[in-house]
DNA sequence: ATCGAATGCCTCGTGATATGATGTATCGTG
DNA sequence: CACGATACATCATATCACGAGGCATTCGAT
């Protein structure tokens, strides 16, 4: 998979995960493994990146004596989300130009 | 528009707009004004990557007084686009894991 | 004729970002 | 006890989009 074509995805993909309720980062991770593979420094990276943001809200406890770091999607985050889905279409219109075979010059 | 969104899209747009025929620098930019916005700046970085990467071959020539460069695109940038559509796949796949408005697990 | 917009190319610095390498610590299982 | 899984984190590096700036020519309007 194109790295830079990840990169749109990265975000919303975590705040998807984080939106059917509170989880943590090794969580997510499995959770979108079988769409996306993120290493964890990336991850970590992102939840940061999107708890700054104010998009994502964090607490820290603990479970079965490990550290768990749990996360909520705020408003914030589902209006990301939301901005998304109006980017997609602009998305797809430039994926019709690129797919298209070049049968629109002939 | 996210730019994030847009990185993944810009390298294989641009070998679009040289699919149907030798191109321009400047024209590329009209041509693809109205699918997504690249700045100059942009857009010559692209190409000389692209160039680089053997997915475009340029030739230089002078036209009305002004000089052109003029880019066509390989066999290697043919097979670029190819391997975008089957990520496209991909990205369609985690689309529609955001998109979903959480119905699933309810 | 003059002036600004359009045409056409380029480089450099900056900021954002994904990722591998690395580190730390606990728990469960053979 | 050893090793994999769980669970967090930081740092250095490489890639990349883009604004700012630069240079030169042509064309249209006043």
């Amino acid at each position: 998979m194109d790295i830079q074509l990840k990169r749109g995805l990265l975000d919303v993909a975590v705040l998807a995960a984080a939106r059917r309720g509170e989880t943590y980062g090794y969580k997510i991770i499995k959770d979108l493994a079988p769409y996306l593979v993120l290493s964890e420094s990336t991850l970590y990276t992102i939840l940061k990146r999107l708890e700054l943001g104010g998009m994502l809200l964090s607490r820290t406890a603990e479970h079965n004596g490990r550290v768990r770091k749990y996360y909520r999607i705020t408003a914030v985050g589902l209006a990301r989300i939301a901005e998304f889905k109006a980017d997609w279409q602009e998305m797809l219109a430039i994926h019709r130009l690129v797919v298209s075979e070049g049968e629109d010059h002939e």
